[in-house]
DNA sequence: CAACAACTGTATCCGCCGGACACAGATCTG
DNA sequence: CAGATCTGTGTCCGGCGGATACAGTTGTTG
């Protein structure tokens, strides 16, 4: 324990806390910079939005900014870092509350995941991204921030806002998965619950026996499915829950 | 459209459909086989489970089992179709189910979210490997089967099934990404919510006047947090809407 | 049995990846 | 001006997924 370096929990991930969240100042000595991470951070975003994750590598983006690649480390410390930039950006500023004003905590929590799932829908690699450890940034926690705040009146401990907000962040990217799961690369489709369906469907072909409460429910649902079904059936579901509950208790 | 190629909905994707369902025979001539592809499989998911999926390289495996990795590709086209079959070997059989014959949809459908967190909590890696268009296999289809089939005596119909499978196991999926993000590397943390509690508290330090309702929440949430209580509030409150919904119906 | 076809495992090679390092030129401070 | 400092670049490395060509092994067929 040498030196003077700050104790945290964030192991090898203090070069993307303090990125996300510490301004740090530009030295008075040497060249202007020639780039910015800002200007980084949105083309990297811009290769993600058109090709997936997999198709930002340094080079990529420092080809697309006509610089090399080492140029960008001066900006980042490594690719993680990057990535977790990519996260706080495409988030973007979490929105205003609609409704929570009015007390209609039902109506603002689902339209603050609405939004979340517009976000995700325009920037399909977050899914991806988001899995594994990481460090939240600024825009993730504002997000969090506006969900919590709609809750606040609801009667609900600190600990259940918390997990009610898990829940419904748990739905939203429920239903990003399975649009992604069904795209190609970066762009999903544009009916992921039919495409899902097709795709049973073809599985199930000649094996109804071996699955038939899966074969049984497809069937029931053959033409009638609307592809914001299982959106609305599902945050509606959680919704009633929470609603329960806190009239309950 | 020349040849005899099967038109089918999974583009590129053919082999892992062939290798996933198909039971491809052994060829009569040639040298026999000294590997297998469970023993690779097997092995894969090892590296995974101690590792992390980016443990998980065609060298690294092939070494695990003193064989060049050239020689993984007589058995495997590529390493998207291994991780497909690591995914579904490591699901595993889907569990028998419990209760579903008594009629008791809702205790069914708990003890299935619970064995599927515990398939999570015993791969973390797989939800990284989830991600992304994929082919299901018959472990995978299998679970979705014993899910609908424990909904089969709400009155739900089929698509409402379906919907109500999605909302459980991304509820499944969320918690077991809470637990991934705090873990480092392949192993999660013992206790994801603490940790995470520890880690938002942290970053709180010096701005709960920007995250006045986050502060807030965590403030109440203090001390009384159970590592469990996260996962039992989310479903509770699902399956409490499905059933007022089942009822209502 | 001999010849051949089919199959397995290997060795070599390629392009791309993230990143360490040393260095030249630009810039500010004294 | 001299020295310190910072930026962008060129070079190099190990590791990755994978294509290809080839030698050795095996079953089939005349």
């Amino acid at each position: 324990m040498a030196g003077d370096e700050k104790s945290s929990a964030f192991g090898d991930q203090a070069g993307s806390v303090e990125l996300l969240w510490g301004g740090r100042e530009r030295p008075s000595r040497g060249p202007k910079p020639a780039l910015s991470l800002e200007r980084i951070t949105r083309t990297a975003i811009g290769l993600a939005d058109t090709g997936g994750l997999g198709a930002v590598s340094m080079q990529r983006v420092a080809a697309e900014l006509d610089f090399t690649k080492m140029s960008l480390y001066r900006y980042v410390p490594g690719k993680a870092e990057l990535v977790a930039l990519m996260i706080d950006t495409a988030m973007g500023e979490p929105p205003e509350p609609a409704g929570a004003a009015a007390g209609d905590w039902r109506g603002a929590l689902r339209d603050w995941a609405q939004r979340l799932a517009a976000v995700f829908a325009q920037h399909p690699w977050l899914l991806s991204a988001l899995v594994g450890p990481r460090v939240m940034g600024p825009n993730e926690l504002g997000w969090t921030e506006r969900a919590l705040a709609a809750l606040a009146g609801t009667g609900l401990t600190g600990g259940e806002q918390l997990d009610a907000v898990l829940v419904v962040s748990g739905h939203v990217r429920a239903i990003a998965q399975v649009s992604a799961s069904m795209g190609v690369g970066g762009a999903p489709a544009k009916e992921p619950e039919a495409a899902l369906s097709a795709a049973l469907n073809e599985l199930l072909v000649g094996r109804s026996e071996r699955f038939p409460a899966l074969s049984a429910a497809l069937a029931g649902a053959a033409g009638g499915e609307t592809r914001e079904q299982a959106w609305e059936f599902g945050l509606e579901r959680i919704l009633d829950g929470l609603e329960a509950y806190a009239g309950r208790g």
